[in-house]
DNA sequence: TCAACACAAATTGTTAACAATTTTTGTACT
DNA sequence: AGTACAAAAATTGTTAACAATTTGTGTTGA
């Protein structure tokens, strides 16, 4: 479905050599195949690749300068945690999740993200703990500043990421990373580009109730925050069909 | 490590084919790789293969009657949810959770389980639903007395799998599901096979504060039975090694 | 008796080639 | 014109073979 979506020049995604998009993602790159799966995961989230596009075995052995038994073994990863769709026969595309799993990626967020803060609340020198998170909320808000879109995003994900690791549960930091690439992929899609209400105060929001130990405060702003986020999704048309009778205007 | 587990003769996976197995895993199993997939994931968490088993490719594809390339993908997707490691060029074998993971697992698990229950209580109809649940607690307590203890695990998992899935959240279920997986390898690492407390009595009165509308009453019973099945682990040795040697009597 | 070394067997990592399927293109027919 | 059918191109699914690494075994020497 929705092949609507041009196969993009995939030769973007070897730019920006990985300086410090390291923020979002897992363990040491040791095998050939975790690389090509970071690699493929943080373009996706960085919205370097958009929902749809069309995945090509050959062409990522081109990009990637490997086999496609590589590639193809980071496909099958990428699409067991839902950012790649794989149909049988047709081959590899960027998920495009609809609106049913918006819902429950989102309600999932609200259950997990409050559970995470109440515990962080019982943590002992939380404060400092806290403050590398300002710091990223700085960077984001300079980011955004100075309009550089892609690292805007990626620091958006990486503080609820790096949220989740203060609570030092790595099975919850890895449920983060997932929920914040799905997140990534939904707000590619269906997110209104004009008001963007800059995360990055509702941020610094959370970590001050947090810093106070206003039980209470945090949960609200997180929430507010998330549902924030939801509202702000678009899900007009039916799918991308429209999209390109639209460019043409064509009655539909 | 703990390669002092035999390679077990991977034939008895093949056995048990899949009549009722099919409870606690996912989709359709379309593709080749996804049956290979299924098959050992229900072996694992079926405890029919043992933490720290070597899944040898060549055993594998002999025993499934595939190619090389489709294990590997499927021990890949393994190894992406911590049911096995993959060791770079050793191979694979079935993940021994340590304490560490098992607390976080456990924690998650709360959190988890904790928020799931609490939309439940949200939920019209919630004693018409819960019908099934109980239906699968009376089968659980049947395998018990008939010690089918295959049965027995496999359904006191998939009675929170069953339970997640009652929230209608297709990411709360696959989370719950992985979660699941992981705690039974854990207790097949740790658990003392002699006092099983009887999982199905704290499941029914699970059932019964949720029928009551009990909220007080469900989140303190799931708290209960989660800590008591964390309590009942015992982390005395060091890893396997120690097993070796007392099997043979030796002094450390 | 034990350690170190070298060789052989087994296993994994990688690549290439072939078969099956789908998608596209071209042509004929109504 | 537009539809239906057929051949061709492109892409995926699968298998086999080769290279690299590790593991096990046996020998030598102190």
């Amino acid at each position: 479905m929705s092949e609507a979506f041009e196969t993009a020049d995939m030769r973007l995604m070897a730019t920006e050599p990985s300086v410090s998009s390291r923020l979002l993602e897992m363990a040491e790159p040791t095998n050939e195949v975790d690389r090509i799966y970071s690699e493929i995961f943080d373009a996706v989230i960085d919205h370097r690749l958009l929902p749809g596009v069309k995945l090509t075995e050959a062409v990522l052995c081109d990009v990637f300068r490997c086999s496609r038994g590589t590639v193809r073994a980071a496909l099958a990863r990428l699409a067991h945690d839902k950012i790649v769709e794989l149909l049988p026969n047709r081959g590899a595309f960027v998920a495009t999740p609809d609106l049913k799993e918006t819902r429950d990626v989102f309600e999932a967020r609200r259950m997990v993200e409050g559970a995470i803060l109440d515990k962080l609340l019982t943590l002992p020198d939380l404060s400092l703990r806290l403050l590398p998170l300002r710091q990223m909320v700085d960077e984001e808000r300079a980011a955004f500043r100075r309009k550089d879109r892609v690292t805007w995003i990626r620091l958006s994900n990486a503080f609820h990421v790096q949220l989740a690791k203060l609570a030092d549960n790595e099975v919850l930091t890895d449920l983060m990373r997932s929920l914040a690439s799905r997140t990534s992929l939904i707000i590619a899609l269906y997110d209104v580009p004009g008001r963007s209400a800059c995360s990055f105060d509702e941020h610094e929001r959370i970590l001050a109730s947090l810093d106070a130990h206003d039980r209470a405060g945090v949960l609200d702003a997180m929430n507010h925050h998330l549902q924030d986020c939801e509202r702000r999704l678009r899900f007009d048309d039916d799918d991308t069909q429209a999209d390109l009778r639209a460019v043409f205007n064509l009655k539909r």
